[in-house]
DNA sequence: TATAATTAAATTGTATTCAATCAAAGGAGT
DNA sequence: ACTCCTTTGATTGAATACAATTTAATTATA
């Protein structure tokens, strides 16, 4: 009971957050490198699956990152072929991010990846809906 | 109900904790920013501040860190004046980190910053420890 | 219309992260 | 002692992240 214990580690929940965070992605990383993607590739890919075509702003309120992250790995997804970058004809201020079929087809190569990561959790249906839930609550709060 | 729908974004857990922890880190920063530490930094100086010495091996599984985040992070904390670096005596491969009175002093400063943390994250009482439970649960099971 | 303000990407700089490799130290068995 | 193996940090390299600044395009306003 001192002044102090709320800077330990055990009681913060901010830290085993932080930490499964990087442990989830660091355990995708052989999967994903059999497609030789990262995971924030892979989840740029993700958006493109759904989306077809999307700009860079938009991209990074989806994924929350910017374009000092988003520029070069835009470029690298592309160098690999799997989408086009091109200045919107209506507002030359954004650029708009096209999916290829060469990227489309990367999907029945990733199709496997969620349920093989599935497998590395064990969590009930129940503690993956209440995680879920909360881990959204405080996305949709600490925005501003 | 396509095939695909594992690769959504809004059907995967692991998005969800990879944004919010970003986020979460992200909002640190200013208060972070006010004794000059990262985020990375003050979980370091939170161990210190519980063990006042610790090798490094054992600093990396506590933070799931290896050395080759660890040692860049320990020589700027020791240029700082928090934190002494020295081979242990009984086991030169192993490097003790000491905290240093300069280091005991942050602590002071850092005591409110939990708090202010806390009020940006409006999580019940109860979400909290699910959430708490939950991500030690993964932590526990991911590993190996 | 000319200028100011805003917006979207790109760029720059600092700080992580982690895999892979290396070097030094320690330990086991001969 | 000598050799093999393991352990621990340090180093290197690639890819994020994000703040701050810059540039170009667009919009708002005098």
């Amino acid at each position: 009971m001192s002044k102090y214990d709320s800077l330990k580690l055990e009681n913060q929940l901010c830290f085993p957050l932080y930490a499964c965070a990087k442990e989830i992605t660091r355990h995708y990383r052989p999967f994903l490198d059999k497609i030789d993607l990262t995971y924030t590739q892979y989840i740029v890919m993700m958006v493109l699956w759904e989306e077809n075509e999307i700009n860079v702003k938009r991209l990074g309120e989806k994924l929350f990152l910017d374009s000092g992250t988003l520029t070069p790995l835009l470029k690298s997804l592309e160098a690999k072929g799997y989408l086009t970058r091109s200045r919107s004809k209506t507002d030359e201020r954004n650029l708009d991010v096209k999916i290829t079929n060469l990227g489309m087809e990367l999907r029945d190569k990733a199709v496997d990846i969620p349920k093989s990561m599935g497998s590395c959790i064990n969590l009930t249906p129940e503690e993956a809906q209440v995680l879920y839930k909360v881990l959204y609550k405080i996305l949709g709060s600490i925005n501003n």
